[in-house]
RNA sequence: GGCUAGGUAGCUCAGCUGGUCAGAGCGAGCGGCUCAUAACCGCUAGGUCGAGGGUUCAAGUCCCUCCCUAGCCA
């Protein structure tokens, strides 16, 4: 319990990350979060699997080699994981040096034990999906997954003795009901393992395929994609390279996994493991899957959703809540941006942002002067309340070692309503007149509660939570879950009020499609006024619109400028260089919520100094009649210098 | 076809080895409050716990049959 060693599947390099590897990540960096604060060593490996025959076949598409294609495509999921405060310790890639010697070393241990043989093979091939197929298990005599071609090879490979291992594995699951969780999977695993487990080829001829790991005892050969993947979870911890490393994190593993790749996880690695004589990991946990309209995710319908347009709209902390909170791990969960909206609203917004807002600003008034007020006695009606405070930590730790993420929030927002409840029972905003001093005590239980929630939710909001922290005039930075202590917040620190910590979104019904406009939340806009013919109205050719120059950029740094109220100082990467901006967006956007996000920037706008400031080019953004600013930004994930027009 | 899960209030779901288990959140209705982000708090759901049978003093909770949904069968 004092280790956790926690990886995502590595992600195949052609995918464009989408929401679901998003949650995948995100929940691991949520656990690791949370058994950090539990006061475990951690260590978080995720990455990206770049071998096999679609990879090359993208390359080659492209014109590129391999691995030119490869350098290029992991950037989208190298680069996304800080924007979704992801933390990852390491992340790896399967065509790295490091790796190729595992995988290498691992065949000939294999192959020098015997568990490795060759074997003539014969059988219809789909070289589209990678595999051999029966006869009778082709649709009209083509691949049944893909509907290819498929052609009749016959050919020598080597396979691996996964049979030799199949009781062991039978036995160690059924000894160790923790190991596959939850209890469903586990059940289709032993189904699985109820059949007689046939051995497992592990080859591919380069002629065949040459893109992949060479097998050392035949250079004809390169590895099986799933046995070169696998093992990146034993090389991310310094297999065959670092006994001191890998005998320090392994095996206190968890490999979060989705449903879809149980059988290679569960069988496969653990009979890899096993023929290596290593030890098996602790724990596989399989998640399932966001659904759209109760459809599952796929590029071919077109309803794949960007984790970053997500985060653009709604926050990173937002985006991540809703996702730990709405999917119970193992089933399947609906995604709409509706329910986030309403999530939104509900939990954070109405209970917790708004919990923050009535205190602090309680607060600033008048005797108690944005101080932290003095601890009172404890009475009768601050019993219950507080002891569901004082019990939230062991209640979260306890849900988040049964990966029941979830519940553990839930378990948050309920001592949050609570508290809701005992500022309305107790009134302090009414009591401050005849008994300030016990209105300061209410205040102040409140504040501890507040910060006792924020500490609690850290690992699914971590930047909310430091800022509430900050807010309740807690500036010892984030306490450990399994150091919490009522009564540490010391009487007399600055209270400050953050405005709107968690702002109300409206959502307006019928308007489904994905992605949407930023909708605002002043529910009481004008109506627009009648519009000017808009068609007519200062026309322009088309080559005066070409022009303009602009591209998309990714704002790296972003801070406001002394002196005014509007402007921001930006810096803003637009591919081939960085550019200063400063523009007048400062009402309306954080400067700490802008690092990263992706805009449009007109770029061959004459340069000009503003505040002292030169400012070369222009960030687009649109205004309503109300004056309201929203920002210009694509609709997924683009690199920056990705021309607009 | 075989196997495995699930079918509980309008919605999303909790309910471990049978006996305050008929629940929570959201939505809707009513009421209260006014410190607060039109937020907060309270009350209100007459749900045959998929259908039918059985075991038991007692069953969403065990057994059998059936219906529906999802997944697994490399």
């Amino acid at each position: 319990m004092n280790r956790l060693y926690i990886t995502t599947p590595i992600y195949y390099v052609n995918d464009r990350p989408h929401l679901g590897h998003a949650y995948t990540t995100i929940l691991a960096d949520v656990i690791r979060r949370y058994y950090d604060m539990l006061g475990a060593e951690t260590w978080f490996l995720t990455g990206v699997d770049e071998h096999g025959q679609k990879v090359q076949d993208a390359a080659k598409k492209r014109g590129m080699t391999p691995i030119e294609h490869c350098d290029d495509m992991q950037r989208h999921f190298r680069d996304l994981w800080p924007q979704l405060q992801v933390s990852n310790d390491d992340f790896i890639r399967t065509t790295e040096p490091r790796h190729w010697n595992v995988v290498q070393k691992a065949l000939s241990c294999l192959y020098d034990k015997g568990d490795i043989y060759e074997r003539e093979y014969e059988g219809w091939y789909s070289p589209s999906v990678e595999r051999f197929w029966t006869e009778n298990e082709l649709v009209n005599g083509r691949c049944p997954e893909s509907g290819a071609e498929v052609v009749y090879l016959n050919e020598k490979n080597y396979w691996f003795r996964m049979s030799k291992y199949q009781e062991r594995l039978l036995a160690w699951i059924e000894s160790h009901p923790e190991f596959i969780v939850p209890e469903s999977r586990k059940n289709e695993v032993l189904g699985f393992l109820a059949r007689p487990l046939q051995d497992l080829c592990i080859s591919r001829p380069k002629e065949r395929l040459s893109w992949g790991i060479e097998i050392p005892f035949d250079s004809n050969y390169v590895t099986y994609v799933w046995f070169d993947a696998l093992l990146n979870y034993a090389t991310g911890v310094g297999l065959y390279a670092d006994n001191a490393r890998f005998d320090q994190w392994w095996p206190a593993t968890v490999h979060l996994l989705g449903k879809d790749i149980l059988t290679t996880h569960c069988v496969y690695w653990n009979t890899f493991l096993m023929a290596l004589e290593l030890p098996l990991p602790k724990h596989f946990v399989a998640h399932g899957w966001w659904l759209i309209d109760e459809t599952k995710m796929s590029k071919s319908l077109g309803n794949v959703v960007s984790p970053l347009s997500l985060r653009d709209k709604y926050g990173i902390d937002v985006l991540r809540y809703f996702l730990m909170k709405e999917m119970t791990l193992g089933l399947d969960a609906n995604f709409s941006e509706e329910a986030l909206v309403n999530r939104n609203n509900s939990d954070l917004a109405n209970d917790l942002g708004n919990l923050l807002s009535r205190v602090t600003k309680l607060l600033k008034k008048e005797p108690f002067s944005s101080v932290v007020p003095a601890r009172g006695d404890e009475t009768a009606e601050d019993v219950e309340t507080l002891d569901m405070v004082r019990s939230l930590p062991t209640t979260v730790g306890d849900k988040v070692r049964a990966w029941k993420i979830n519940a553990a929030v839930e378990d948050v927002m309920t001592v949050v309503r609570r508290l809701n409840k005992y500022v309305n029972d107790t009134r302090p905003f009414s009591l401050v007149k005849e008994n300030p001093q016990r209105a300061g005590a209410v205040l102040y239980n409140v504040l501890e509660g507040l910060r006792f929630v924020a500490t609690s939710l850290w690992p699914v909001i971590p930047r909310k939570a430091e800022q509430i922290l900050v807010d309740i005039g807690w500036d010892a930075g984030v306490p450990r879950l399994s150091t919490l202590n009522f009564g540490d917040l010391e009487s007399g620190c600055p209270v400050q009020v953050t405005q709107s910590l968690f702002p109300r979104h409206d959502w307006v019904a019928g308007a489904s499609d994905f992605p949407k406009e930023v909708v605002h939340e002043s529910p009481l806009r004008p109506s627009p006024s009648p519009e000017k013919n808009m068609s007519t109205e200062n026309e322009i050719t088309f080559d005066d619109f070409a022009k303009l120059k602009m591209v998309v950029g990714e704002i790296m740094e972003a801070e406001t400028v002394p002196k005014s109220d509007k402007l921001l100082r930006l810096v803003i990467d637009i591919g081939e260089e960085k550019r200063q901006i400063v523009s007048g967006i400062a009402k309306y956007y954080d400067p700490e919520m802008l690092v990263g996000r992706r805009v449009v920037v007109l770029t061959n706008l004459q340069a000009r100094k503003i505040f002292g400031l030169e400012s070369r080019g222009m960030v687009l953004a649109a205004a309503d009649s109300s004056g309201e600013l929203a920002l210009i930004t694509p609709e997924r994930y683009m690199d920056p210098g990705a021309e607009v027009s």
